[in-house]
DNA sequence: AGCATAAATAATAA
DNA sequence: TTATTATTTATGCT
């Protein structure tokens, strides 16, 4: 009845995780055996080491991608490994009862885990070793030079309002137009709308919540 | 004393607006800082190409309600934009005073015009490479806009996530069940399974290699 | 120093 | 694969 009824080359993978978990009624969270502390633990410890090389996920993503094969391609990397693997470890954690809805199984996240430690203890090193050693292994250097943020002209900012008042969406061709009119460049005014759209939802929230 | 680094040309019309219009009183019919005979001349030169395309102000409204979003909506948009941006600016030049009788200010007109132009200089480009293409693009073009992305609450995706876990692959039948019960499109639920199991896809694909 | 918000990054719908 | 939303960071200004 409740039996996974697909046949795609995935099912393989998931095959062997038992319709029920067997979870462990303590508060060390292990389930099928794998301690799913521990894995929560990885994944955050796994992030801050990430983030103090300087190290976007896409970098890790691309650099995995050349030392691991190209299975690990651009944001997929992002959110099948790191994110997932830590969301669904946080997650287990907080509600053993929701387990089945993740992403991940935990089996998953531990086979995956030693091959993050590895890369990143390499990572690591060379880093140690010197910027470029790292930045050698990465492939792509690690940090850029953030934009000058732009301050937009009083009258900049009414027309930029009264046209998200009318259409917080424009078109691409609005959007290169109001640039072009504004003189600045066509991706800030993209960005200007993007945070716009961000600073109204956030104001929603809030008063929804201050009436509530 | 902190200058700003733009270079627009157009932006200098805006340069002061207080809230009473300021009308200059020479022959220039400058308001607010905008050139109403510049507009008007726009105008004109843009009813003059739109009937050399063999185009009805109903035709330019409908392509732009497409390519621009619905704020462009109707017919109305036609006659508001190209017309009365017209009339406004004859009107304005002639009366002054009537001016703020007019569905269309002068701002507004300042801001739409980049966007007419733009449709313009397209449509005519399609007219050069042949009829078709123009008709193309003045007809029921497939909406160049791309969605809006939905967000899914917690709820409906704690929902969905079960069910993929029961089933990757639920049927028509299902999907449409799930999005009645959901409140949201048939479409978007049977998107939501495409990624989903693109997702699980990468996850076991980055799985066998770091396995090997 | 702290605030407002532009820019950058992460997550994920299309 | 692309592009939009969500979240985070950090900068220009007061």
């Amino acid at each position: 009845g409740t039996q996974h009824s697909r046949s795609s080359p995935t099912s393989d993978f998931l095959a062997d995780s038992p319709n029920q978990p067997t979870i462990n009624q303590t508060n060390s969270n292990v389930v099928d055996g794998i301690n799913l502390d521990e894995i929560k633990e990885f994944a955050k410890a796994f992030k801050l080491r990430r983030l103090s090389l300087g190290l976007t996920q896409t970098q890790v993503g691309q650099a995995l991608s050349i030392t691991e094969g190209p299975a690990y391609s651009q944001s997929a990397i992002c959110s099948a490994l790191a994110t997932q693997m830590y969301c669904a470890a946080q997650l287990a954690s907080q509600h053993q009862a929701m387990f089945e809805k993740l992403d991940i199984t935990p089996k998953s996240a531990q086979k995956i885990k030693p091959v993050l430690e590895m890369w990143m203890k390499e990572a690591e090193e060379r880093y140690k070793s010197g910027q470029n050693h790292l930045t050698e292994f990465i492939g792509v250097e690690p940090s850029k030079k953030r934009k000058r943020r732009t301050s937009f002209t009083p009258q900049a900012l009414e027309l930029l309002n009264a046209h998200f008042e009318r259409n917080t969406h424009p078109s691409g061709t609005e959007i290169t137009a109001l640039a072009h009119q504004l003189g600045y460049e066509r991706e800030v005014i993209r960005i200007w709308f993007c945070n716009k759209r961000q600073a109204l939802k956030n104001t929603v929230r809030m008063m929804s919540k201050g009436v509530a």
